[in-house]
DNA sequence: CGAGTTTGACCTGCGC
DNA sequence: GCGCAGGTCAAACTCG
């Protein structure tokens, strides 16, 4: 009741503003509070609205040109309303937004919007309705890579223990490495091949004691200069010290306190915040592994293998080409 | 020696 | 039921 599935694709295409001179790569369909405003889709996603652009820059963004300070409120999200925010997309059954340019955002709400994070039965039935959804629609199993949730969580519910269903985010990022430092420390814990791509798919952990969150990585095999990042989870620490100083110093107080807030809910802007990849890391002077200063399309950018069939739901968003 | 990585085995769900 | 694919485990290994 108060949790609730939600799956966040956030596309961090690139990012160009290294040095935090607010130019960058990054950018918003949208502005100021309704930049990710979530729009209404029927249960095919053929709902697809393009925003109008309307650019802001990376570090903007982190500064808090917005409204609320954060990240956040390029979201249209904010620390004080991020529920109010989410609830606009909760409200909806299957949300998708499509910036035109550089930023490329998916908001998916679940099958089952009332269902408790701690409730098994409840979540069985979000299950059933998850797999299901992710068989009529080709869109949401694209965006749910797979059915993995589904899988993983009918995994845990026959084991009769119950697992949270846990939030995920999933960055697309320019790098030639594949492993993003988000400041957070990670124990690897698998790799596998993923069909149809020369790429395997890494799976971490959070390294911190009893923090659930996970993450995997894998390469888009149509676009290799593209890493996948798929963060499940949410941290209930903050970054450890030994990092903290290298991020933090990048960010407000407000956008790394707030994510010890398990209680609160998901704060996703702000561990988005923490997770963004290259904010930090590949930013640092003399740098020279991480990113491709050209500019892609999001639809270049979109052309990875589970975000592939966007292309054939939503034609008209992709600029005509063969894959 | 501890922390992290590698990698094959195992488990589970799904489609046929 | 079987095979496939995704996800996880855990022993062996590597590294600092």
């Amino acid at each position: 009741m108060a949790e609730e599935h939600r799956d966040l694709y956030y596309h961090l295409p690139y990012y160009n503003d290294r040095h935090g001179s607010g130019t960058a790569g990054f950018t918003f369909s949208g502005s100021s509070s309704s930049a990710y405003t979530p729009l209404a889709a029927d249960s095919s996603f053929h709902n697809l609205q393009m925003l109008d652009p309307s650019y802001m820059s990376f570090t903007e963004m982190l500064h808090g040109s917005n409204d609320n300070n954060t990240l956040a409120g390029a979201f249209g999200l904010s620390r004080t309303s991020s529920s109010e925010a989410f609830s606009r997309v909760k409200d909806e059954k299957k949300s998708i937004v499509v910036g035109t340019r550089d930023f490329v955002g998916v908001s998916e709400t679940p099958a089952t919007p009332n269902s408790s994070i701690s409730d098994s039965s409840t979540e069985a039935v979000g299950n059933e309705n998850s797999s299901k959804n992710q068989r009529e629609n080709p869109m949401k199993e694209a965006i749910e890579d797979g059915e993995d949730i589904s899988k993983k969580e009918t995994k845990t519910k026959n084991k009769g223990e119950k697992k949270e269903k846990q939030p995920r985010f999933a960055f697309m990022t320019k790098s030639e490495v594949d492993h993003l430092e988000d400041g957070y420390r990670w124990r690897k814990y698998g790799q596998k091949a993923v069909k149809n791509s020369p790429y395997p798919r890494s799976y971490y952990r959070c390294t911190t004691q009893k923090c659930p969150v996970k993450k995997r990585v894998e390469r888009s095999f149509l676009d290799p200069s593209v890493v996948i990042t798929t963060y499940e989870g949410q941290h209930n620490h903050h970054v450890p010290a030994t990092l903290r100083g290298n991020v933090a110093g990048m960010l407000s107080p407000s956008m790394l306190t707030p994510s010890l807030s398990m209680q609160e809910g998901p704060i996703f802007p702000q561990e988005f915040l923490l997770q963004i990849p290259h904010m930090y890391n590949y930013g640092a002077a003399g740098s020279t592994s991480g990113l491709y200063q050209q500019n892609l399309t999001p639809f270049e950018q979109l052309q990875i293998p589970d975000y592939g069939l966007l292309q054939d739901i939503i034609p008209s968003a992709f600029p005509k080409q063969e894959t």
